[in-house]
DNA sequence: GATGAATGAGGATTCATTCAT
DNA sequence: CATGAATGAATCCTCATTCAT
């Protein structure tokens, strides 16, 4: 109850969605908050009501844009660590593919932009090694797997397919790329870690 | 004799050059043709003399950034397949490593930009298709290597070092990240097709 | 209640009256939207809030001043026709002499641009052929009256006397020249259309 | 002897020409000094040696598109002073029809700017005012006939045909308006000052 | 909370004109 | 005489932001 902060809060959804359609279209630097309004139907007035400046919506995007990506957190559930690990990547670039090539531009541009969002970095970097200290606890990996080292190299990889893919766009499946990668790659990398029966 | 002419192109180097500096510094977008030819010390009128408009300098500026990164062309010395790709490797890296982190920021927003960049990609799969046809040539490697698709995966770990550059900056050294891949990942990926004695 | 909206009104209005003076003293092509801006005491941005490209404005000022010139429908209150002829010829020249012999060049300058303002041409024509039906149906003027002949023929004499008012100025006076070519020749042009007692 | 002199004329002219070309298609305001030195070939500062500004030019172009139309003068060969004049006004009206709509525009558009241009309109009258003088010598008109008024009536309706024209230009044929004019006008104008047999 | 009119600095671009070569 | 590079004021227009209602 609180109808009038239901109604706030529609207010800015309605422009944080608009926002965001607009934005993938266009890419940032060419929407304007005037846009943006006529887009919503609402006011710019209230715009201003709800951020402070037309880069606090840009924020709060990448916030909900980046959120969905590590979300999926892989369910270990057969015994075979390297399906584990090819689902957890394959996972990880079908949430980015599945968004449009717009979007995935938007997103390498705003992350390369400058250094302070070096934490969604981070971020993706402790996920991978979470999934591979759990392999490790399930006695599928052994001890001494350098678990940061392979996450840092498996990630480089799929950072490097997203900025491929960006460039490449119509003519590369980013997904199909990266299972081309685990087939080709990913025995060899975990061969020398992996425990035998 | 050509005291005028000489003059105008010193005009435009010095035009592009400062273009460059401050596009490095601060992105295409947030520089003004204003700040350009104040930079400079010449006269508004003179940009236009030498560019139709903003957007040509960007154009003419990236054909001098992409030139270098490939220009080095790795002379093979030695009679191991493994070192000279991995020079290859780490001289391509070299070269974007030793501009500042804002060229490279630069560069990766320009790539990702539009798909009409795919030259770029396609130019460097190229020159690594090369570099792994001549290994065959020399009898380092089999002639069943699957040239494209190693040149492919070799270039997407260098563009994912290089957008993952591009986020931590200061944390990462790129050139390290290429030799740990390097020392990592090399034997194995290449172990398939070396020709051993 | 409503004061915003006045007020929005009111600067339009104040824009386009000051653009009006501005545009009548120097022409259309020499006063910058800056100057108008600036007359008006207004700030620039405002004048993109009330139209889209300054050409909008020289199209809501032609409205306006095109409006009056054929506004006055003459009454026809007496029993001769020459003198509702005539006085409608010179009530038409008064309006337009009435303004600024700047106003008139610019009404010259503009209409004669191009054939889009044919309309204005036909509306007069069409008057006038009003004015002589009236005249038919009064049994001033005989039904054989070649009414749109006749129409065009005044018109053209009229606009003939503006075309030359701008060109000579101090010399002529318009309506004087009207009232000239009334007497001249109005008795003759019209004679053998006059229904005699 | 002076071929430099020759040159230098020929350059002069070029320009002209190539302006007079462009202005006639676009419109003064639309032309820019360097497209008119793109289009003949020249460069820029040779035509500030041949013009001290770009306002000289378009003063050069008048004289030169004035002359033409009147130089036409007209011969008197028989015996019909209605004729005479009639072939006079058709004469005038006709240099000015041929050429194009976009070129009388123009016309109309100079020589309405400002009250400078009264000569050629003071000059046009005596024209006419010349031809109605030898009329009179020639004993086909009484001595008492009012040469200067007619002349402004006649010359006016001329103007305003012109100015029509550039109103309504494929609809109206000038011409064909002014012989229409002479048929219904000019016996009854100047029936008062015919000298009978 | 919502509105939208007002703001004005800043953007790209044009163009007549000058002057050293 | 011819050249064309250099100039910079002026032009139209955009846009994030403020604030009275």
């Amino acid at each position: 109850m609180g109808k009038r902060e239901d109604n706030a809060i529609a207010t800015r959804k309605k422009l944080i969605s608009t926002a965001n359609q607009l934005i993938v279209q266009h890419g940032y630097e060419n929407i304007s908050v005037d846009a943006i309004v006529k887009a919503s139907g609402i006011a710019k007035g209230t715009f201003y009501n709800y951020f402070d400046r037309k880069e606090d919506l840009i924020f709060e995007l990448s916030k909900q844009r980046f959120a969905p990506i590590t979300a999926r957190t892989t369910e270990l559930t057969n015994d075979d660590p390297l399906s584990n690990i090819q689902r957890y990547l394959v996972d990880f670039m079908t949430v980015i593919a599945d968004s449009k090539i717009g979007l995935a531009r938007q997103w390498v541009r705003y992350i390369s932009a400058s250094s302070a969002n070096n934490a969604k970095w981070q971020f993706d970097v402790q996920s991978f090694e979470r999934l591979l200290m759990k392999l490790i606890d399930l006695n599928q990996l052994k001890i001494a797997t350098p678990v940061h080292q392979l996450a840092q190299l498996l990630l480089t990889q799929l950072y490097g397919v997203i900025l491929t893919w960006c460039i490449t766009s119509e003519t590369l499946d980013p997904v199909a790329t990266v299972k081309r990668f685990c087939a080709l790659q990913l025995p060899s990398l975990l061969g020398p870690y992996l425990v035998k029966e």
